[in-house]
DNA sequence: TCTGGGGTCCTAGGACCC
DNA sequence: TCTGGGGTCCTAGGACCC
């Protein structure tokens, strides 16, 4: 069973504002860049997803659309509640993404589990106020299909019987189903596959010879024979931090202060699923949309000589990197760091030349203390920069009305 | 003026080994 | 004249996902 959210990101801003029910609304991306959730009512009106804002803004103001940055502070803390009512209801849950869950049932009648899932869902609409759509199917794939369709206003759709399931498949297009990005969908409609019952009833040796395994699995899943199980939550095998600023940068001293910033922001979630690194990649570059001439990217890997999950250790050589590939004379909109080949940190790798030090692992302990319980970036280090004049913009975010005392709703009696 | 920020998996080809 | 056969590891790039 797949479980999504409808439109997660304005279904969060409207739980606590009520008032953008039946309006419609938007959620910007970080930067206030482009349009990254929309309401149906705003999607009627015909704003495509990943619209740049600034093309639509003028629109949005003629037609009364509600705007707002992302907040994700709050999206993540709903998430987080929306995973925990769902492990009520099913015992077996991969959290796939920010707003969507697999969940696996086993012997079930299926009469008994649809009527499990519609409790579910009224559960969660009830006691969180989120609307989700509910997918049932043999595989992943099919449960994915299944949601698309609940997803028209059935809100439970269950592909599992093989004659309705036929009747779906060939009216579902073939670029929409998980796995099938565009370039494949082009490639597989050169070849005269358009629905998704024509690429189930594919040749899978012609498939393979044409695609990679990727798309034989989807053939198989299609066809109702399980390819992608359900799995635990895995950590990362990397951690990328990186924003846009919300001005051009030129100056080193700038570069400097973001990537030490996004260094220890990955330093932080690094430690939280407590693992090291073994090395960083530090990249900068000029937009993309500007004047062509002017265009600069670089990127640089050092590789630690030991295991670490040392901030201070970490941003001095994320400095080193980017003092390597910076040059002057151009306008930067973007930096980022990576964290590459983590390992859990119980199998730590001492070097006989390190020095052993507990103290810097009590720090960091302290350091990431004193932030949980006091909120976000109570304490930092210098290099991170105080002012930050490079910082993104986001003018339209909403209060943080689940994880900010001074950001609670207030309710007024009259 | 203005266009996001995360992730994963697969494959071909190069470099190297015996 | 004439130069094998079998491996592994790593990386870049391409594809996909939300």
């Amino acid at each position: 069973v797949l479980v999504d959210c409808n439109n997660f990101y304005v279904s969060c801003e409207r739980v606590f504002q009520p008032r953008l029910e039946n309006k419609p609304t938007v959620v910007l991306s970080n930067n206030d860049g482009c349009v990254i959730a929309r309401s149906a009512e705003a999607k009627k009106l015909g704003i495509p997803m990943g619209a740049p804002f600034f093309k639509w803004k003028a629109f949005c103001l003629e037609h009364d659309v509600h705007v707002f940055s992302s907040n994700y502070e709050l999206y993540g803390d709903l998430s987080a509640r929306v995973m925990e009512s769902l492990r009520q209801f099913c015992a077996n849950v991969e959290v796939y993404s920010i707003d969507e869950s697999f969940l696996w049932f086993e012997n079930w009648d299926m009469n008994d589990l649809i009527t499990h899932l519609w409790d579910m869902r009224n559960f969660i609409k009830k006691s969180l106020g989120i609307p989700v759509s509910v997918g049932i199917g043999p595989t992943k794939t099919l449960a994915k299909i299944a949601n698309q369709l609940a997803k028209q206003g059935s809100h439970v759709v269950n592909l599992n019987d093989p004659k309705s399931q036929e009747e779906s498949l060939a009216n579902f297009p073939v670029e929409k189903i998980w796995g099938i990005g565009h370039r494949l969908a082009a490639k597989l409609q050169a070849m005269g596959i358009h629905s998704a019952l024509q690429l189930r009833d594919a040749d899978l040796k012609r498939m393979r010879l044409h695609f990679t395994v990727t798309v034989e699995r989807t053939v198989r899943e299609l066809r109702g024979i399980s390819c992608i199980p359900i799995e635990a939550i895995q950590p990362r095998k990397q951690i990328i931090s990186s924003r846009s600023f919300g001005r051009t940068v030129t100056e080193l001293t700038d570069l400097e202060e973001a990537v030490s910033h996004y260094a220890a922001i990955a330093c932080e979630k690094l430690r939280k699923q407590h693992c090291v690194t073994s090395g960083i990649y530090v990249f900068i570059q000029t937009s993309a949309f500007k004047n062509v001439k002017q265009q600069y990217a670089n990127g640089m890997v050092f590789s630690f000589p030991f295991p670490t999950d040392d901030t201070s250790f970490i941003i001095t050589w994320a400095k080193k990197c980017l003092q390597h590939i910076y040059r002057k004379g151009y306008r930067y909109n973007k930096t980022g760091v990576m964290l590459m080949e983590l390992a859990p940190n119980t199998h730590h790798q001492y070097d006989m030349l390190q020095p052993k030090s507990s103290k810097r692992a009590a720090l960091m302990q302290v350091m990431d203390a004193i932030n949980h319980s006091f909120g976000r970036a109570t304490i930092y280090y210098c290099a991170e920069g105080v002012h930050r004049n490079w910082k993104l913009s986001c003018a339209h975010r909403s209060l943080c009305a689940t994880t900010q005392w001074n950001e609670l709703v207030k309710v007024t009696c009259f």
